[in-house]
DNA sequence: AGTTGTTTAAAACAAGCGTTTTAAAATATT
DNA sequence: AATATTTTAAAACGCTTGTTTTAAACAACT
C-alpha cells in the first residue's frame, strides 16, 4: 500500500507538482488538494501512491535531493592539489549555485530552506544526510587555512560565519528587496558573491591565520 | 469593536499569552484557542477585544516591538565620539542581544524571525519601522569604516555579510544543536559571538579600507 | 434601584484540512 | 475472451481552524 513502485502518469505528475508546491510554501501549508488540482490528479490519488502527505513529502525530499546533488556535487571541481584558499572560492561559489540557483533543481534548496525555518520530523535525515558532509567539508578547508593547532571553537566559528553570509544573501529576498528595490542579488549575481564572500572571508581569518603560521613578517609591497 | 481601549484583565491576559505563542509558533501556525486557554479567557474574547486574529497580531507585534526597543535601543551606547570602528562592535553586541536573548523582551525578535521565514502582511510595517533605521545605522558605521568614496553597493554588500553572521548564529540552532550537540551558541555566548564577528568583519574590510585610504603603508609591528 | 453599556461565557457555524470509503474504469495476466 | 489486478474517480468522514451568535453576568451612571 505504500509504494506502487511503477511508474504511473498520474504519480509523476504528483512528484512534479508536489516538488514545486512543497518548495513554495514548505510542508504545513501546502495542501494534498493544491498538489493534486496542479498535477491533473485526483485527491485520492496521493493517499493511493505515497500513503499519505507525510509519504509524498519524503519521496520528493529524497527525489529532489538526488537531482541537486547530481547538478551541484558538494565537492564540484575541489581537486586536492589547490590551495585551501582555492578550496575555499570554490566551495563557497558551489554552495551559493545550490541553494540560489532557479527552477527545478533548486526546490530543494528551498526545501531545505523550509525546514531549515520551520523543522519538520524529516529534519534529521536531512542534516545527517545532507548538512554533516557539507559542514565537514568547509570545515576542513577552514582548518586548512588557519594552520594546525587551531582550537575546533575557532574552526566552527569561522565556518558560521562564511556559511551565515552565503545562506543571508539567499534567505534575505524580502527584506532587501524591500529596502533596495534597485539592487539585485539573484542568480545572475552568484560569481559577484561569492567573489565578495570569498575575499571578505579569507582576510577576516587572516589573524588567526597569522597567529598559528608564524613565518617571516615583512611588508606586503603593493 | 476595534479596540476596548480600556484595560480589561483578560484582555492583558490575552496579549501576554499571545505574544509568547506568536513568538514560538509565528502567526498561522498559533491558534486563537490555544492563545484564549492559556490566557484563561474564552473563545470568543480575542475577537471581542481585537476584532479578529489579525487585529490581535498587530497589536502584539507593536506591544512588544515597544518593549524590545525600550529595552535594546538600536544605538545603545553608541557616542559620536567612538571611531567607526568602536562603533560596529557595540552594534553588532547590541544587535546580537537583542535578537538572542531569551524571556519577554526576546519575543519580538521572534516574531519578526518568523516574519523573515514566511513574511504576512504586516511584514512591510516592519522593515519599515524596524529593519530600515537598523539597517541604515549600520551602513552609515559601515560606509565611515571603508572610508568616503566606497561604492554603495560595497556598503551594502559588506552590511549583508555582518547581518547575516548575527541573524545565523541565532537562526542555526536547530543545525548546530545537532551537528555539534557539545558547542553552545546562546545568549551566554554573546560576548564572544560579538567579539568574534566583529573582528572577523573589521579584518574583512581592511583591504576595501585601505584602498579608499592611501596612507603610508608600513609593516605592522607585533 | 433601574437602565444602559460593557465584558464574559458556551455553543454553534462555515470553511478548509488530510484521509477513507466506495465503486467504476483501465490495464495486465492467464 | 475472461479473470484478476492496478489505477482513477467522486463523495463523504472526522477533525481543526477562525469567526459568529446567543445569552447571561458585570459595571457604570442618572
Amino acid at each position: 500500500m505504500d509504494d506502487k513502485k511503477t511508474n504511473s502518469k498520474t504519480r509523476n505528475a504528483i512528484m512534479e507538482a508536489a516538488g514545486k508546491i512543497f518548495a513554495e510554501e514548505g510542508f504545513s501549508k501546502a495542501t494534498v488538494r493544491d498538489i493534486c488540482r496542479q498535477a491533473g490528479a485526483n485527491i485520492a490519488a496521493v493517499n493511493y501512491h505515497f500513503g499519505d502527505k507525510k509519504g509524498l513529502y519524503l519521496a520528493v525530499l529524497k527525489y529532489y535531493q538526488e537531482i541537486s546533488f547530481e547538478t551541484y556535487p558538494p565537492n564540484l571541481g575541489i581537486r586536492e592539489t589547490q590551495t585551501p584558499e582555492e578550496k575555499l572560492r570554490v566551495f563557497i561559489r558551489s554552495f551559493l549555485m545550490r541553494i540560489m540557483d532557479e527552477g527545478r533543481p533548486a526546490w530543494f534548496g528551498k526545501l531545505l530552506a523550509h525546514e531549515f525555518s520551520e523543522p519538520t520530523w524529516a529534519f534529521d535525515i536531512l542534516v545527517e544526510d545532507m548538512i554533516r558532509p557539507s559542514y565537514q567539508l568547509l570545515m576542513e578547508i577552514v582548518a586548512a587555512i588557519l594552520g594546525r593547532g587551531v582550537k575546533e571553537r575557532k574552526v566552527l566559528l569561522y565556518s558560521m560565519s562564511i556559511v551565515g553570509q552565503c545562506l543571508y544573501f539567499r534567505h534575505s529576498h524580502p527584506v532587501i528587496s524591500r529596502l533596495f528595490p534597485r539592487e539585485a542579488f539573484g542568480a545572475k549575481q552568484i560569481s559577484e558573491l561569492a567573489d565578495h564572500i570569498t575575499r571578505f572571508s579569507l582576510q577576516g581569518m587572516r589573524e588567526e591565520k597569522n597567529k598559528n603560521n608564524p613565518e617571516v613578517k615583512k611588508c606586503k609591497k603593493k
